[in-house]
DNA sequence: TGTATGACCCTGA
DNA sequence: CTCAGGGCCATAC
């Protein structure tokens, strides 16, 4: 059985207590919880881009939405933000900054080869059969 | 209310 | 390969 729909209702609680639930991503969170629902369901060892994210949680064309919801992931989701990468694999943080390091780092340490900044196509998967 | 800014993407030149 | 242009849209100010 695929991981879906798993209750994240008791992680984001603590995100409302921290204040930050104000009406999020126009009016409705579901939009974040799908794609943080979709970036936990990215095997270890694999990578996908923003807009397979996206794709993939019922929001096509809306990539920077993917962007932004990882950006504002509670911590405690402990998502594996780094196996989202830019489109052709590519590591979207600006080269040589600690984002980019680190990435990379998370990404070998499970097998997937970053080279000249970027995840081979291989290494990729589209995730559009959850 | 309007403008600026992004962990983006795609097409075309 | 780079660059421009359009789409996308939540948040910050």
């Amino acid at each position: 059985m695929s991981p879906r729909k798993k209750p994240l209702g008791h992680l984001l609680r603590p995100l409302a207590a921290a204040g930050r639930d104000r009406r999020m991503a126009g009016g409705d969170s579901s939009a974040l919880e799908a794609i943080w629902q979709i970036v936990c369901a990215i095997p270890r060892g694999r990578a996908s881009t923003y807009g397979a994210v996206a794709r993939a949680a019922g929001l096509p064309g809306r990539a920077r939405l993917t962007g932004f919801a990882l950006r504002v992931a509670p911590e405690e989701l402990s998502l594996p933000w780094h196996r989202v990468v830019g489109a052709g694999g590519r590591i979207v943080f600006a080269s040589g900054s600690r984002e980019h390091r680190e990435q990379a780092r998370r990404l070998r340490a499970e097998g997937v080869p970053v080279v000249a900044g970027r995840v081979p196509k291989a290494a990729l998967t589209e995730l559009q059969e959850l």
